[in-house]
DNA sequence: CTGAAAGCGCTAACAA
DNA sequence: TTGTTAGCGCTTTCAG
């Protein structure tokens, strides 16, 4: 049923039905009229003419790398609270940590389907910049840093930085490095870089051969471990560059003897939830996941308000979170 | 810029771009201008445009009741799985266990945004069978039973009963029930009778006060673990409706001294992930999610090819999964 | 307050 | 193969 057949059912015309709608100049007695019909033939208005005439779709496009993420959860969460009260539907997308998807997404928003995109950023390729500088709607990056676009990171850096001092300062001879996709600018490269400087600050050199790089998950990190662990001499802590993988390095430990924090000391990132009732209680450091949502969401609602042409970046600080994985004496 | 402003820069027709953004027929010498045009102009037909004439979307509204739930994502994978090889897009929407989201959320998509709805559903109210009712487009049910509806869903029954009959043919004579949300049946009531039903089929009385109902997370399960173990006597397994509800209980076990299995076993529902490195390893029972979600999007394909007047409801099997939390010698 | 009419950007006959 | 043309279902002037 389309609004001129409703029209007539209703027995107005098709701009009172219009008006209904639309909170328009409506007399009560239309008005009741639209409702019965509404009510009795359950006519909504076709969301596409709508928009083909307004413009305006009040959709805002997330692109996500997964689902089951928590701290991608907490970033939703964050932008859905901000767009929510300004009444915006959230179309999400996940792209499975397929990077082709990422592309093929942001083409498919840019069919002016949605009014603007925030993308959950994983790794920067030439594509992306390209694609992205082609995009005629606002879109805000969060979780990552690329330049000339408006972004909401975390201090990557930083966070390994201080986790890894943590363990070095508790006395740490043979850190090992479990990292992440170094394409992945803030979890493969940032967190590695805060590693190796923490290194260096305590007059450590690093050791080529305890550093290993695993996928985004508990079964990576195990097989890792395996590596990590079949080294001469074995490494006295582990830092993970997340808790995902932490987890799997975790279970290794506790089916191999080695005890932890005595043997080996852990530390992840991302504070997850799982943290405190893994085999050994794990020691992370907390990212604002979803503060860094929430200001995504409002750097975007500027840039709908209107464009500006001056790139903007925010970058959030972290907290440790300390626990058993690391509680040894000095 | 339109078709028509796009047109005049690549110097041919409208109906030449419509052709040549449709596989139409289309001379190669156009198909070369239409390309470079596209290319220098960044243009792209406008998605809502084209929906009103051809009514089709290739979109299929996926309706979640949260995002950072693993079960979640795999049934999202088989999904998107399925409808991706169709050529469809799926629209996420979150309504962060806000069953009225839920209702708005399929009143949205009534507006012919999308093709179908398959919703991952919880409870089941009036509004509910109202507004499904209502939907001018086909809808498929996934994770619960709703008389009407087409649904994929799991045997929840069997699977509490399996799991707690487990832990009575190991010994347990105290068992308590740690459940969710009767509202939602199948996490809710069904898995509340399948433990009822294990308990009357190995001759023993439910105790009332080893009873508590949690919300869908580890923090509950702790808080509601303190309430159980402060009865007397002391319950000498749980039953958790699901894993993350047992996580917290494997914490309150740690944190106040209740060996597992030996003072009380644990059992839980759904297999996560985190299952084996909790502080002890969790028993569960494997839920096939992805499948579900694959057999979710093919019934909504086949109501899509022509939409059926008989409701079909297809129930998956489960499998135990034992680990140390149930370890208990007989 | 109301209805007629123009037109949003696109696709799909249709006739060439 | 092509271009012209008539809508798709809606909103929004505009003149009443």
């Amino acid at each position: 049923m389309n609004i001129s057949e409703f029209a007539k059912v209703a027995g107005v015309s098709k701009s009172a039905v219009s008006r209904y709608f639309n909170n328009g100049y409506l007399s009560e007695d239309k008005r009741r009229k639209i409702e019965q019909a509404a009510e009795k033939t359950g006519y909504v208005p076709s969301y596409n003419a709508r928009t083909v005439r307004t413009k305006v779709t009040k959709l805002v496009g997330v692109i996500l790398p997964k689902l089951s993420s928590e701290s991608i959860s907490r970033v939703t969460e964050g932008i859905s609270e901000v767009l929510g009260k300004e009444g915006f539907e959230l179309l999400l997308i996940n792209t499975a940590n397929d990077y082709n998807r990422e592309i093929s997404s942001l083409e498919l928003l840019r069919q002016k389907r949605v009014d603007g995109v925030i993308l959950l950023a994983s790794v920067f390729t030439d594509l992306h910049r390209s694609v992205l500088s082609k995009m005629r709607i606002p879109v805000v990056i969060v979780g990552q840093q690329f330049k000339g676009f408006n972004c909401v990171c975390h201090n990557d850096f930083g966070a390994a930085y201080a986790m890894t001092s943590l363990m070095l300062e508790k006395g740490a001879q043979h850190p090992a490095f479990l990292g992440a996709n170094p394409d992945d600018k803030a979890a493969g490269q940032d967190r590695r870089s805060g590693f190796e400087k923490a290194l260096s600050d305590h007059g450590i050199t690093p050791d080529k051969s305890l550093v290993e790089i695993a996928k985004f998950n508990m079964d990576s990190g195990y097989e890792k471990a395996k590596l990590l662990f079949s080294h001469n001499p074995k490494p006295d802590c582990v830092f993970c560059a997340t808790d995902n993988i932490a987890a799997g390095v975790i279970l290794y430990c506790h089916e191999n003897g080695l005890k932890i924090p005595e043997d080996v000391m852990i530390g992840g990132i991302g504070d997850s939830r799982m943290g405190k009732v893994l085999l050994t209680p794990l020691s992370s450091v907390h990212l604002h996941y979803k503060t860094a949502g929430m200001w995504g969401a409002k750097m975007l609602l500027s840039e709908l308000k209107e464009q500006g042409d001056v790139h903007r970046i925010l970058q959030l600080e972290y907290d440790i979170v300390e626990r058993e994985s690391t509680n040894r004496k000095i």
